[in-house]
DNA sequence: GTTGAAAATAAACATGG
DNA sequence: CCATGTTTATTTTCAAC
């Protein structure tokens, strides 16, 4: 894959930023033709750079109150066992990002859910359920201080 | 604000999963008139429930290899000591994520990184240089095994 | 919910580096 | 030959009814 230059990185800026913004826009803060934005575009597209174009919807409007940040400590590291492990917290809609660590805990989660009672509910069947969780802990998140998957683009070192 | 109804839910699930569908596939697999989705989706921007609209980049793909999570403890909770904590963090362009939290740690952060020289140059901006770090913990992500901001929608309970 | 205008996206073509 | 800009067609958005 050849490299971006800096109009597909400030494309990138501005699309990370809103992904509505008009090509034409696009074009004229670039300083290149609607079509060529729309050629890197499709092509940021076709090369996994851009990986998704999503509505971020605020959780608490919809009812989720709660965010909690969840660290599990497993019982074995066999490889299937981690396997199976990774597809339930990621097949769980209240589970938003999970990641598999180095350190003391083996996994962090961050998860939303209502209210407490629908939380604990999850950790039934995310935690006690699984025969491959050993413990876990929970950090209840007052707030949310910022809460993006922007990515510093800077001209590649 | 008016609660939503199935119709907003069946139309904000479809666009936090792909904003860029056109209103008038979103309005043929809800049932609804191109219009109508179109009023609504512009209701939803405006009571705040859709809070942005981005493309999501894929960090490998520009060069952000190394993703980390960090546990903070501070030395004080004095409010104005936690403020300004929380707008260094917040403002660090390789801080993705910063919650504030009750239990052991104090901050939770998700960062990403070029490599591991970059993550020690940060450590020194963000936690060695600031007073109000007592101590942090780093965790290097091995596996990103989900990594979306996607929030669980069923109708309010 | 239907219709029509305005705007955006996408394709086709021609050209300069 | 690849990437750009111009032009044209198609699709989508958006407001009026």
């Amino acid at each position: 894959m050849e490299p971006l230059d800096e109009f597909d990185l400030k494309i990138l800026g501005i699309l990370q930023r809103d992904n509505l913004t008009s090509q034409r826009d696009i074009a004229e803060r670039v300083s290149l033709s609607a079509a060529a934005v729309h050629r890197r575009i499709q092509r940021l597209h076709s090369l996994g750079v851009i990986a998704r174009d999503v509505a971020v919807v605020a959780p608490e409007k919809v009812g989720r109150l709660i965010t909690l940040v969840v660290e599990v400590v497993v019982e074995s590291e066999r490889l299937e066992a981690l396997s199976e492990l990774k597809r339930v917290f990621a097949a769980a809609p209240e589970v938003q990002q999970c990641y598999y660590v180095t350190g003391e805990p083996d996994f962090i989660l961050i998860v939303t859910t209502r209210d407490m009672a629908e939380y604990e509910a999850l950790t039934q069947r995310l935690f006690f359920g699984q025969s491959n969780v050993k413990r876990f802990r929970t950090c209840v998140v007052m707030d949310r201080v910022k809460a993006t998957l922007d990515v510093p683009l800077q001209p590649a070192g």
